[in-house]
DNA sequence: CGAGAATTTGACAAGCTTCAAGTGCCGTGG
DNA sequence: CCACGGCACTTGAAGCTTGTCAAATTCTCG
């Protein structure tokens, strides 16, 4: 099978060989862009928001997240990234990230410079298309993520957000509709959902008490899936990832 | 000066130039894209959530959103375009659409199928490069509304919000400093920003009263664009939008 | 001029934040 | 091995921001 082997590479080929057919040379190019090895302790800022000339990483293990400071301190989390995402994609684009990228727990990633991807962009051009529908995967989620922040209640958006986190991970074969391993803190989850701590824990006790999920000691479990995705109107749709589509 | 003369076609041809340098082949590879023109009257629903096969737009002139509804009937609204942007094109590289994009004034577009647009990427692989750019903006903005919902009070929000749009507006060469004409109404508003449509009005009030923007009759008028700056911690930097970056 | 839409205002309620204090857990050093 | 310190988590009480409901006013357009 015609770049099959290549294809199981690494979480990100297996996931842009989900949208678009790559050939060999594809693969080989995007091969190449594992080179530059490299790996971080948890808690390292990758990014920051403001610099000039950086990096993107494509992550091969771990959690991190991409965020921003506002004045008076306050964080947003913007997204957190799983292995077989690319992180600060934006970041070489523009000349100045947007952004902040932190590393949640230690990670092990591939450092792609900005001529990098140009060059492998320019040799082999479909790269570019899959390289697109990522980035458009990731529009769709931050999209959602938007849609939870302004219109869902506190107890909704938690609940969409953990089951849209599950399917995620079940995409890159860690995690499954019992439930996953979630190194987040309640910080976390208060700076993604845009809670406070203090609300963030009531929610998930109330969740809890319901019968609907449990987070617990960096576990979620999934304690009745079909009332979750109920309350949370999940749609998994945005997703995107029921096979490929462009041959 | 190569491509000069095209370059200044159209508003999209101009803001994709802001970040590569393009040849003839890619502008003329652009300008045909734009074949297909098409009119759509106020109110119209160009894309609907979950439609298949759907086609973009490249809107020429007045302007449009994309927004998700909820089942319980609530609205977000995603993003407001403008001329020069795309509209839906995550809807083509998607097999659904994952939003909604209606017309707010009477618009006119030009229809993109998505094999146009994959056999324009083919032919002139810059061109999937800058809009991987022009997406990656969109992003951009995106992610700053997201910002904006998370962690912004009403008023701060508000005030971001408009001078956001303000600065896109000049970027098409229409608005300037002093404000820009606006054809939204209060529950476009409240449907972005996450907020009843009662509540926007009284935070226009007090931002009016408080001699920062007036928002009236279909225009936004800075009163005060430093302080209204300072109270929204506005930093346009994520627009990006300092001149080309790839030549 | 009339009708529907958009805006405006007030009163009250709800959801979430803030502040404050305490509990449980785990790694470190004596 | 145990005490200590730090961090994450938990809980309660009070207050503020924003939503909801209801009604009046103004605008827009035919």
């Amino acid at each position: 099978m015609k770049g099959g082997v290549l294809s199981l590479d690494s979480p990100l080929s297996r996931k842009l060989s989900v949208f678009v057919a790559l050939s060999d040379t594809d693969l080989e190019t995007l091969a190449s862009l594992y080179r530059r090895r490299r790996r971080f302790r948890s808690g390292h800022e990758m990014v920051h928001e403001g610099q000039k000339n950086t990096s993107a990483f494509i992550l091969a293990k771990g959690w991190a997240c991409s965020y921003k400071m506002l004045p008076d301190g306050a964080r947003q989390i913007v997204d957190f990234q799983v292995p077989g995402d690319i992180l600060g994609l934006r970041s070489i684009l523009f000349r100045t990230a947007d952004h902040s990228i932190e590393a949640i727990t230690g990670i092990e990633v591939s450092e792609v410079l900005a001529p990098d991807i140009m060059n492998a962009f320019a040799n082999a051009p479909r790269l570019a298309t899959a390289v697109l529908w990522a980035a458009s995967r990731d529009e769709a989620m931050v999209v959602e993520h938007l849609v939870d922040l302004g219109r869902r209640s506190a107890e909704v958006r938690m609940a969409h957000f953990l089951l849209e986190l599950g399917e995620r991970l079940k995409l890159v074969g860690v995690g499954d509709a019992k439930g996953f391993n979630c190194p987040l803190t309640q910080y976390h989850l208060a700076d993604a959902l845009g809670l406070s701590a203090v609300h963030v824990n009531r929610v998930l006790r109330h969740l809890r008490e319901e019968g609907l999920v449990t987070f617990r000691k960096g576990r979620v479990v999934f304690d009745d899936f079909a009332r979750l995705t109920e309350l949370a109107g999940f749609e998994p749709g945005y997703l995107d990832q029921d096979g490929p589509r462009l041959r």
